[in-house]
RNA sequence: GGGCAGGUUGCCGAGUGGUCAAAGGCGGCAGACUGUAAAUCUGCUCCCUCAGGGUUCGGAGGUUCGAAUCCUCCCCUGCCCA
């Protein structure tokens, strides 16, 4: 295997990272690998039990396809194990306890997604039950002795929750030993991960150590913030960009970021040159708008493509700023033998317009609701539903749904 | 095992017999405004077609005309002691 010269792939490796420990035994991985032509073994863990990638992973992501693209070995761990424990303690939801088949059909979705942005032909994937369902308990005490309890305190989450009388569960204890036990079974060079993630990664190079294998060097990169500017983004926050969500969500929710989140995300999110950050450091500060249209087209072209990027910024400008009406968007039609006359309410909950009845009332009593561009005021409306033409309902800004009438069947 | 303090609507958190569908904050939704799905201001925020009704306050029973509030048992959490 051959690699391009040790100065431009740390230039590389080194773009966007918020730390890399150490950073000379880095160089010297390098040199190794440069010496014998064995690939470096770069890791990636991911948790199954939350299938769903954002651009939050996508920074991460991008750091492994950097690998990648320069020869070296991506090793993405389903973390299928743990998954498949959950959080005995019940009290978590966001660990519930998974079957195999879901946690294979999980890993199988998290890595489409992540084909997005890896080059799946040269991707490893493994699954760490592999390993850790053969564990035995004497295995398991002896890899809990290799780690203190003052040392997993010293985890912030850990500190805080202990500090706060919040409950801590032992096997949560057990996590980031199983984590570094996955760094031993993969013999990794190198693992990645967010900052959040350094203890974690720090406590994989103690058991290697440990176990006298060379150990990992941990690169972490920065957290993307949310699209509300102020959390780390995450699903259970919905401050989130799916990877996969169509390209007019993408664009639409980056528009809404704070003006001083533009360059971050140019910096962490997309693959615009290095040289031209400055150029757009500037920019954002001077043209927030139009720079920040620029983001949202970015995006979502690093996912679609130019032409959907085009339409999705098409998209916004008719949709939110002309107020008008998207040409996609849900249908409903209602079954022939259905009472014909339908209450404006129950037509909205029953179209997946709103959740509820009472939803859908006040919504009305907001002026929120229209029918073919035409306010409704009155919650007592009735509306046939199979006679006459289509129509689209409209609840505040960006809720559509079309009602198929007789007419213009598959419109 | 013992003692103490707790478990309230998506979250935090007030409420210790009726005036409680339950203060306040956060989050969410809508309207106005805006380059924006940002910021700000205003309104809304359990379910049921209004009046009114129905289901909620860890779980199960009970006391009472009436219980988130009192009693019993159980489950869960934290602290202290062992």
């Amino acid at each position: 295997m051959k690699f391009p010269p040790i100065d431009k792939q740390l230039a590389l490796i080194e773009r966007g990272v918020a730390e890399i420990v150490p950073e000379d035994a880095l160089v010297e991985k390098l040199r190794r690998a440069e010496k014998t032509g064995e690939p470096l073994i770069v890791k990636l863990g991911c948790d199954p039990s939350r299938p769903d990638l954002h651009l939050g992973h996508s920074v991460v992501l991008r750091k492994l396809r950097q690998f990648q693209d320069i020869g070296h070995q991506a090793v993405l761990i389903v973390g299928d194990f743990t998954g498949m424990i959950g959080d005995p303690s019940g009290r978590s939801r966001e660990r519930p306890a998974l079957t195999v088949e879901e946690t294979r059909e999980n890993g199988r979705s998290y890595f489409e997604q992540a084909s997005r942005i890896l080059d799946p032909e040269r991707t490893r994937i493994v699954y760490n039950s592999e390993w850790l369902e053969n564990l035995s308990f004497s295995d398991v005490i002896q890899l809990a002795g290799k780690y203190t309890v003052a040392r997993m305190l010293e985890r912030d989450d850990f500190e805080k929750r202990y500090k706060s009388g919040e409950p801590i569960g032992i096997h949560e204890f057990l996590y980031p030993l199983a984590q570094a036990q996955d760094s031993v079974a993969i013999r990794a060079d190198i693992e990645l991960g967010g900052t959040d993630q350094k203890f974690n990664l720090l406590v994989g190079r103690a058991v290697q150590q440990s176990e006298r294998i060379e150990p990992q060097v941990c690169i972490m990169m920065p957290i993307l913030p949310g699209t509300d500017g102020v959390e780390k983004m995450s699903k259970s926050l919905d401050n989130y960009i799916g990877i996969s969500e169509p390209p007019e969500e993408m664009y639409g929710k980056t528009l809404s970021i704070p003006d001083d989140l533009i360059y971050r995300w140019f910096e962490l999110a997309t693959n615009v040159p290095t040289e031209e950050l400055l150029a757009i450091k500037a920019a954002a500060k001077k043209e927030p708008r139009n720079t920040k249209h620029r983001l949202a087209w970015t995006i979502a072209s690093m996912y679609h493509g130019d032409d959907a990027a085009d339409q999705a910024r098409s998209h916004f400008e008719k949709i939110i700023i002309k107020g008008g009406i998207p040409e996609n968007m849900e249908s409903v039609r209602f079954a022939a033998d259905e009472e014909p006359r339908m209450g404006i309410l129950d037509l909205m909950t029953r179209a997946g317009l709103t959740s509820s009845n009472g939803e859908a009332r006040r919504l009305i009593a907001q002026h929120a609701v229209s029918m073919d561009g035409k306010k409704i005021s009155d919650v007592r409306m009735e509306v046939n539903v199979h006679t006459g033409p289509s129509f689209v309902l409209k609840a505040g800004k960006r809720r559509f749904v079309r009602i198929l009438r007789e007419e213009e069947g598959g419109s």
